[in-house]
DNA sequence: ACATGAGCCTGTGGGC
DNA sequence: TGCCCACAGGCTCATG
């Protein structure tokens, strides 16, 4: 589900609900996600007592920080965060529960369950090179051979979460229609100047995202409960058989499958 | 060393 | 109404 817009949105909302409250203690309601629980360190690092100090993103991850350790989840297709209002299950796919002392509680929802917690050890390198809100960090990765010299597409290179932190299906598309550049072109064809474009698209499409709540699709929900909105400024994602919105564009958008994912894209204004 | 495709899960929506 | 199929904000393996 979520990427970085919709990742950043948890990370201020669980922020200014909860950071700096003391922890009352964790729950957990089954034995994993995608892997199992470490249940023993979990509960250590949130455990009675401790202070939850912040929480923050790192690529599509958040990072729960608490004065006893950090732990990474990660949403998966279909992680969130809920409040909820007593120690009773409440959501259908309640999988963890999280209370503090002064009797607020969230909890982590997730249906597909291909999200995961895991804790953060002292020295985990971050594990990306670029985040992707940073322009003139993306120009520099983009422009180095390394990148350029990749036998793979562009799609694939903005998804690749070893080298850029929080892009995901929906933001690479929307970035590469916005500098008019073909998903499936290979990265050793795009230009120096489409580089360019792309690094400057990129940041400000997201930072708009994140303004807008980000984008709800299918059932995508904020901590309170709002849908973002950003999902009606898409231009190529899901808009199947619809017309190009680029000015003078008599192109219709095209669904293709890609690595076994859907792309869509103008084939008229996007080039490969 | 790379690039691809299957698999992990549940839910939803469309076609018949 | 129900059944079946395709598909969904991600990521990790096994394979070639």
């Amino acid at each position: 589900m979520p990427e970085l817009p919709e990742v950043q949105n948890f990370a201020n909302a669980l922020n200014k609900s909860y950071a700096g409250l003391k922890i009352k203690e964790i729950k957990f309601h089954r034995e994993n996600l995608r892997y199992p629980f470490e249940k023993k360190e979990l509960s250590e690092i949130f455990a009675l007592g401790n202070k939850f100090i912040r929480c923050y993103r790192e690529g599509k991850q958040l990072v729960l920080e608490t004065s006893q350790g950090s732990v990474n989840v990660s949403l998966g297709m279909s992680g969130s965060f809920k409040p909820i209002h007593s120690s009773k299950l409440q959501e259908k796919h309640q999988h963890v529960s999280l209370f503090f002392e002064n009797g607020d509680a969230v909890a982590y929802v997730d249906p597909r369950r291909f999200g995961f917690w895991k804790v953060k050890k002292e020295n985990d390198p971050v594990n990306f090179i670029c985040d992707p809100l940073i322009q003139k960090d993306l120009e520099d990765l983009f422009l180095t051979e390394q990148v350029s010299s990749k036998n793979c597409s562009i799609k694939d290179l903005l998804m690749d979460q070893k080298l850029i932190g929080g892009i995901g299906n929906i933001y690479a598309l929307e970035a590469l229609y916005l500098a008019k550049i073909s998903p499936l072109k290979l990265c050793s064809k795009v230009t120096n100047k489409e580089w360019k474009q792309l690094s400057f698209e990129i940041p400000k499409i997201l930072r708009k995202a994140i303004e807008l709540g980000g984008s709800s699709v299918a059932t995508y929900l904020s901590l309170n409960g709002t849908k973002g909105s950003f999902q009606d400024l898409h231009q190529v994602y899901g808009r199947t058989g619809e017309n190009c919105l680029k000015k003078g564009c008599k192109g219709v958008i095209q669904r293709i499958v890609q690595k076994g994912r859907s792309s869509w894209l103008c084939p008229f204004c996007q080039k490969d």
